[in-house]
RNA sequence: GGAGAGGUGCUCGAGUGGUUGAAGAGGCACGCCUGGAAAGCGUGUAUACCCCUAAAGGGUAUCGAGAGUUCGAAUCUCUUCCUCUCCGCCA
């Protein structure tokens, strides 16, 4: 969430920027200014009070140690109106800071300069792309088709062990996403990120700490008996590894990555956007994670849509990246550019990563700050996260864009983790 | 799941009602000492919020979390979470 300091420091820039993403600021931020003054003031008060009560808690130990009993007494009787008042501006601060909190939640995070105006994803501005899209035959099939056809995916097989949207791999469809896994891991870690393996539940603390509650509650897989969620991305895990940190800036950037299994109950969704492997519950994915400082977390950022892009290049993937409209932008981030990559069979774009600048927004919830080198004062960091890569729709264009009458061709990048060149 | 022990600052560790934000030790930082280093000596070493602010300064809260008793709680009571040990179960 936005910080208290920033809407009262710089209200009005405030405002303006959320209109960039179409959300109307200006009576909540008023309201969240008149909270803050009203904090502020009963906080004053309540600690005049409680000062007061510990400086007569201090003169009744004195006078019982002197032997005062009589003086002590009168004393105590002072205390009784004083409690009684800093009971009741307690509650009211509690009441007060409840209220600030539930309305801090729902402002979302402020789009970068550069962010462009929009409102929906045609808005979305073509940063660059390359790679060649591939000119297929008459007889090319979608990759549902192709999964079934070599027998890689078994769709009615996840329905009948768990439901819709959990696929079963098989024989060179499960070897080929493991090969993509170790593919990404490998090439991140040289990359220079540290490899993490993440618990795949999280309790409510680290739900909150990167934001998918409270109010995402309902995308996620809850397991009730013991009030833990499943993980929809390795963000959740890894980010909140730095929840309630003060690091060192020599220690930034810090510089993550992880495969895990993501979960995700994507409650409305429907039609073509669902076939095969377009959207699923489970799938798999690695994911890298920046906790950088402010003035360093754009050159961060530029460097993870640099790494991204060499992975769908190293994959021969046509692509294209996206900077997102400030109507299409997640809650929480203040830049996102999204990776698509051409699906040829379908006929489409589809995401296969995004990549995102949260700047404070997330590090306020999580606490997560660092240690000036020079003053040594205490800031929040900047965080940031991208896929590289979600498997999916990788595979989804992987098997379509590399059809041929013999079979699927695997890129030459790959077959060493494959252990084979076709899939026939 | 059953039984027991415990959660204190960067770490270890003392502390069973009153100048304890917290002894002591270690670590770390800076300074002195040294040709250099070690040792030694000295100083410093939490976070959030509020007031005042140019700076300095002052206040409040925090000893897992929450509630209670009390003029006063790290210390007493209750609730809750977590960790460890043994048993059971188990990849």
């Amino acid at each position: 969430m936005l910080t208290l300091k920033n809407i009262t420091e710089s209200k009005d820039e405030v405002i303006r920027r959320l209109a960039k993403k179409c959300f109307n600021g200006k009576e909540i931020i008023e309201n969240v200014i008149s909270l803050d003054e009203k904090r502020r003031n009963v906080q004053t008060q309540l600690d005049a009070g409680l000062a007061e009560m510990n400086k007569l808690s201090k003169e009744i130990g004195d006078l019982f140690k002197q032997g005062k009993q009589a003086e002590a007494n009168e004393a105590k009787v002072k205390t009784t109106e004083i409690k009684e008042a800093s009971t009741k501006l307690s509650d009211e601060l509690k009441t007060i800071e409840a209220e600030l909190n539930s309305i801090l939640v729902t402002i979302p995070n402020l789009p970068h300069e550069s962010v462009p105006e929009g409102r929906v994803a045609e808005d979305n501005l073509v940063e660059r792309s390359g790679g060649a899209i591939p000119e297929l035959g008459k007889d090319a099939v979608p990759h549902w088709e192709l999964a079934k056809r070599y027998d890689l995916i078994d769709f009615e097989l996840g329905v009948k062990i768990t439901g819709a949207g959990f696929p079963v791999y098989k024989g060179k469809g499960a070897r080929l996403q493991r090969a993509l896994i170790s593919f990404f891991l490998d090439s991140a870690r040289e990359a220079g990120y540290l490899e993490i393996q993440p618990p795949y539940l999280v309790n409510a603390d680290s739900g909150y700490g990167t934001g998918q509650l409270p109010d995402k509650e309902g995308q996620m897989y809850h397991a009730t008996a013991d009030d833990l969620y499943l993980i929809p991305t390795a963000e959740v895990p890894v980010t909140n590894i730095y929840r309630d940190v003060i690091l060192n800036e020599s220690e930034l950037p810090v510089m993550n990555t992880a495969y895990s299994a993501c979960f995700r109950r994507e409650a409305g969704s429907y039609g073509k956007d669902v076939r095969g492997l377009n959207r699923l519950h489970q799938f798999d994915k690695v994911e890298i994670v920046r906790i950088d400082k402010p003035e360093h977390s754009y050159q961060s950022l530029t460097e993870m849509v640099d790494y991204v892009q060499s992975l769908v290049d190293k994959l021969e993937l046509p692509w294209r990246i996206l900077r997102l409209c400030g109507g299409d932008m997640s809650f929480t981030s203040a830049l996102t550019f999204d990776f698509e990559v051409y699906s040829a069979a379908q006929q489409r774009w589809l995401e296969v990563s995004s990549v995102s600048n949260f700047e404070s927004y997330q590090a306020n919830r999580l606490k997560c700050r660092y240690r000036k080198a020079d003053d040594k004062k205490i800031q929040l960091c900047h965080t940031l996260n991208g896929s590289a890569l979600a498997l999916p729709r990788i595979v989804a264009a992987l098997l379509e864009n590399n059809q041929t009458p013999d079979g699927i061709r695997i890129p030459k990048t790959l077959i060493p983790y494959t252990g084979f060149d076709i899939i026939d």
